[in-house]
RNA sequence: GGGAUCGUCGUCUAGCUUGGUAUGAUACUAGUCUGGGGGACUAGUGGUCGCAGGUUCAAAUCCUGCCGGUCCCA
């Protein structure tokens, strides 16, 4: 290695897949496991997982949903229950198929996802309208053999997640609690992460194989791409009835139940990544990063580090009452310009550099990740360093929300869009609702529709491709 | 399924044609000087050359098979 190599080599606008991997493995999130398409996440990664984690948990706990854990092994024969959802996933099951030197008889599937598993389960737990609604999320992982094409964080055979799966005893009461969940989603990620999504339905080629419907959170990606962000099901009775969820109303008459499921995985961490890093590497929204704050001291001599350390000591303590994650990066063996280099490289929010010169003027210099400026703050004014860290949390939510604008385009015509969709971004596009026109501009074109817009429905306009009657505006783009 | 290409200290890499003590950088360890944007010098640790066979006095190098990675085509 060179010494550029310890830094990102490449300008995200230039190679933007190769500087994804350099930020994921040089910013120490993850790493490459033994085994191909499964990563390995490092602490600083975990924690930022951990962070996501205990705000959804918060919002769900305050929605009556509590916390279960299921086994990782599913049966075939349970798998196999609800026929479209085990056609959709069978191609990418991981199957145990001995124990020991023993062939198992049913084989067992390293779960893809638990709908079957867990409304098994379900089953035996509902007998009366009493016992609804039932809401119980799952944080675990999910298997599912990805070949080709695996990216940490977007696309491996393993990822962490959470599957939420509730229970209720009327179709209209499941369906409140699938938008429920999708505005929980919306706000964490958009307040947590800083990434804008737009919130709206599948079509029927895209949702969930066995749900009634889907709906979604897409974000664009800086590089044109769309990316699904998470997405909550109605499932309506499709699984109610298979798995014989069924209860005793009111009136003793026996119903099958109606449900929802719903995740977010990891992958919102690779869409941080790409929505916020730069050439110099990662760049955290301070809501999730692990260490808010870092303080780099720069001294001379014995004597002058003592004083320093001593003011950086007090600095410390200040921001810790005020509940900031702060860390003091005294490695006396780098000089400040490399712990510089590589706070920047891992995202830290805000640097604080300490001196003998910032000791004379009573001051410190600040500066900031996501603009890289730099600026003095006087001993006296540290604590708005908190209030600092909420105008960054702020204006990277509103810098990613303009980018997306810029990249959201109003279509009605095919040719134009056939000529822009190299480009990337979101292409807005009338469409009848057949499809065959989904297919066919699948096909021509290399894009899906990712999510038809909440209210771009019943509109009065011309499909793009087939110039029928229009049902919707969806959001056409090529995905992840 | 078809084809191409590559496996050498933690990482990147030279050596392979023409067999003979495995090269350099970086990282790591120790020390001295340094220190406000990736610092210098000195010394040191680290490799059964992907695996298994074969040829040979001798194999990272030649031959065969296997395993793994990457890319292209269907």
């Amino acid at each position: 290695m060179s010494k550029e190599d310890i830094g990102i080599t490449v300008s995200k606008n230039k190679d933007f897949s190769e500087w994804y991997t350099q930020v994921v493995l040089k910013a120490k999130l993850a790493d490459y496991a033994p085994v191909k398409g499964l990563i390995v996440l490092r602490p600083d990664g975990y924690s930022i997982w951990e962070s996501l984690r205990s705000t959804f948990d918060r919002k769900f706990v305050s929605n009556g949903i509590r916390n279960g854990f299921l086994p990782i092994l599913i049966p075939e024969s349970l798998l196999g229950k609800e026929k479209k959802h085990f056609a959709g996933f069978n191609p990418e099951v991981f199957w145990v198929t001995h124990s020991g030197e023993n062939e198992v008889g049913d084989r067992l599937a390293l779960r893809p996802t638990s709908e079957t598993l867990a409304y098994t389960l379900y089953s035996k737990w509902i007998q009366s309208w009493r016992d609804l609604p039932l809401k119980i999320n799952f944080w675990n992982t999910a298997l599912r053999a990805e070949i080709k094409g695996t990216k940490p964080f977007l696309r491996t055979s393993e990822f962490l997640w959470q599957e939420g799966h509730t229970v209720h005893a009327s179709q209209e009461e499941a369906e409140k609690e699938v938008m429920k969940i999708l505005e929980i989603y919306k706000n964490t990620v958009e307040e947590e992460l800083g990434i804008p999504v737009t919130i709206g339905k599948k079509s029927e080629k895209e949702k969930f194989v066995g749900a009634v419907y889907t709906t979604t959170m897409e974000s664009i990606m800086p590089d044109g791409k769309a990316l699904q962000m998470g997405t909550s099901h109605f499932l309506g009775q499709n699984f109610s009835k298979p798995f014989e969820v069924k209860f005793a109303d009111i009136d003793n008459v026996e119903h099958f139940a109606w449900q929802t499921s719903w995740g977010v995985s990891w992958r919102l961490i690779g869409a941080m990544i790409m929505t916020h890093g730069d050439d110099q590497g990662l760049v955290l929204p301070p809501k999730v990063a692990p260490i808010q704050v870092v303080i780099v001291p720069i001294y001379k001599n014995d004597e002058g580090k003592d004083k320093i350390l001593s003011k950086v000591e007090e600095i410390r303590k200040n921001l810790e009452l005020k509940e900031i994650r702060v860390h003091i990066d005294d490695r006396s063996e780098l000089s400040p310009g490399y712990k510089f280099n590589d706070w920047e490289l891992k995202g830290v929010p805000i640097r604080i550099e300490v001196g003998p010169k910032d000791i004379e003027k009573q001051s410190i210099v600040i500066a900031k990740r996501y603009n890289r400026e730099k600026s003095s703050l006087s001993f006296t004014e540290i604590g708005k360093i908190s209030t600092i860290l909420d105008e960054i949390q702020e204006s990277m939510l509103k810098t990613a929300r303009e980018q997306a604008k810029a990249n959201t385009k109003n279509i009605t015509e095919y040719t134009e869009f056939k000529s822009k969709i190299e480009e990337g971004g979101f292409f807005c596009a009338p469409w009848c609702g057949k499809l065959e026109c989904e297919e066919k501009i699948k096909e021509e074109t290399g894009a899906d529709i990712r999510v038809i817009p909440f209210g771009s429905e019943n509109t009065n306009k011309k499909c793009m491709y087939c110039h029928e009657q229009s049902i919707s505006i969806p959001i056409f783009a090529k995905g992840y």
